[in-house]
DNA sequence: ACAGACTATTTGAACGTTCATATTCTTTAG
DNA sequence: CTAAAGAATATGAACGTTCAAATAGTCTGT
């Protein structure tokens, strides 16, 4: 076994002292330009590294950031966003020296307990939220811990509007993206345009839906389009039944809150042979299943997310007074062929 | 900002020792039950928690777990499985008081890279891996350094058979699940089931394909059964061509690989107008798609194999020397009714 | 040549544990 | 009543780092 090389070995071979070692690596500045060449090639020969044990004894920070992992959705479709964000996370992370712990929890309380855990016991330096809830007790119990933290998801408040934020955080735009994909069916010379989402009062299905409403009020469509509206759960059967429902009003294409709710339109479009509308279906979170499948599907580009997230925690590690920031990431439209398996 | 609690202020409040309380955590035997009541009392009062970072540099342990963040899989359907993995994981990790920490490396000698930096600088306890190639250089390299760790998936070695193991590790018997749902099929009447799967050669998609063959050979099912097999890429067009070719062989009914190749074969099957046979189709994985669309697909338990990895691992961080243990677990057929959208 | 002001480097202490050893207290036997 | 043995608890040192303060080294201007 290989001798460990710490900062005492390290500077009796040198002959200087440990903390010169300690300051060409934390604060060149105070050192010797000659000597700091000396200890970097040093310290590249032998393979030292500074131990993170004692750092995180002795600066109470442990260049580790906490992640609450979430069981996959019900659904599970969608379950793919967040491992994609999760990876991206973790490599950004990895990119500046930090590292990533995860943990469960049940509830939000519960994870507040876990926090309370992580923090006294492994000194945590943050934590990044994923679904953000409306008045959200987590945030709460953060900020008044003074933890730093990062949310991906707004801040909704009881309205289910934004809020002006207390915290730093990064989203993607649905309401943009889904306006978005509405002009473009709106250019391919559709009129019927409907828009397949959830129940009102989640921020999050609101905002989508707003993007549509948008587009189709700017468009100038004749009255009307507003009925071609859907809500149900968040599932692939209710994208169908929805899609049953629309097309009977006269829908001839589809925006959808989510692959889900996509796949499953896009499905019975096809069963019930209308093969063109089942091709202007648009789903949203470009899952793995509807790049799979060929359905098209606006992106929430969650690796660029997760790079944000890790440059607006960095920032409030910092310098912890800061002002918080807001980042809204617009989303990007993938569009597909759909799969057609008979020739 | 409530006082951080230590073992000395503790001791001091208690008017005992510091040492004591540390025994009353690690060595009870040591101290009188009476104190030992009142300790653990002022533990529970104070809400004082060892602090590990003192902890790890002391005993050059750190009560974490090391595991590699592959980057979704070019398909993506399958890659929910290592989601639920990781899931479980982290469960079952916390549960024994561990934590886990994620990275992420491009290749096999990257990741090896990765583990020496870790060690080094956090101290890992253990590392798990995910996906094992033949003649893994990860298990050399791990094993002559001694260092725990345990594998899903089974070692298999050039010929692409399972070696008798210098390591733990955990997988999951696709042969015996194959063999299952073939046997499910040809209970139902069905005599010509075909297997889609990949090339010959790899270790895993052999070893499913060896189900198939054994639960035919083994029914007596009249000669030329063995040409309805089909091997592709992992994807969903696959899927679709390769059922297209078994379907014009005489085909009924499928088993597949994946849930990607079942994904494809069902969409096809459905759409040329052979509801039977797309009822008919069993894939492999039972990813979240599956279940969404109601394919019936294998399940590799991936939560239950999680804890038997976290078991082996404590096991091996418990006595070192300890022999390896292999644990193959039974998969579970699950069976579903297609979702049929056209009333 | 020397005080004064920097610059560069070193030393002691501390972070919160646990190991090894030392001390104190309790019991038992002679 | 005391010595010896054993049980229970306490103390010093160490893990590897960084902060704060101390020391040594270099330069400037008179």
């Amino acid at each position: 076994m290989a001798e460990r090389v710490t900062l005492v070995t390290l500077a009796a071979e040198l002959g200087v002292s440990r903390q010169t070692i300690s300051n060409v690596l934390n604060a060149p500045s105070r050192v010797k330009e000659e000597t700091r060449v000396r200890v970097v090639e040093a310290i590249a020969r032998s393979g030292y590294r500074p131990n993170s044990a004692a750092r995180q004894l002795r600066n109470r920070t442990s260049m580790n950031l906490g992640m609450r992992l979430r069981p996959a959705a019900s659904d599970g479709v969608n379950g793919a966003v967040l491992d994609g964000f999760l990876h991206g996370l973790t490599e950004a992370a990895q990119d500046r020296g930090y590292r990533l712990t995860l943990f469960c929890a049940d509830t939000d309380e519960q994870e507040i307990h876990r926090y309370e855990e992580l923090l006294s016991v492994a000194d945590l330096d943050g934590f990044v939220l994923t679904s953000t809830n409306r008045d959200d007790q987590r945030t709460v119990w953060l900020t008044e811990h003074e933890v730093p933290f990062v949310t991906f998801g707004r801040p909704w408040n009881t309205a289910g509007k934004p809020v002006l934020s207390q915290h730093s955080w990064v989203d993607v735009d649905g309401r943009s993206g889904v306006r978005e994909a509405t002009e473009h069916l709106l250019a391919q010379g559709h009129q019927q345009i409907a828009f397949l989402g959830w129940p009102a009062g989640s921020g999050v299905g609101d905002d989508r839906w707003m993007g549509w409403v948008e587009a189709m009020t700017a468009a100038g469509i004749p009255d009307g389009w507003s009925a071609l509206r859907c809500a149900g759960d968040d599932s692939v059967p209710a994208g169908s039944t929805g899609a049953a429902e629309l097309l009977g009003r006269g829908a001839t294409s589809f925006i959808c809150a989510s692959d889900s709710l996509a796949l499953g339109a896009s499905a019975y479009l096809w069963q019930s042979h209308h093969p063109d509308a089942a091709a202007s279906v648009i789903g949203f979170d470009n899952t793995p299943v509807a790049a799979a499948v060929g359905v098209s599907s606006i992106s929430q580009l969650v690796r660029a997310a997760a790079r944000e997230v890790i440059r607006l925690m960095l920032r409030q590690l910092q310098e912890p007074g800061g002002r918080p920031e807001p980042v809204l990431l617009a989303p990007k439209l993938e569009l597909r062929d759909l799969q057609r398996f008979t020739q």
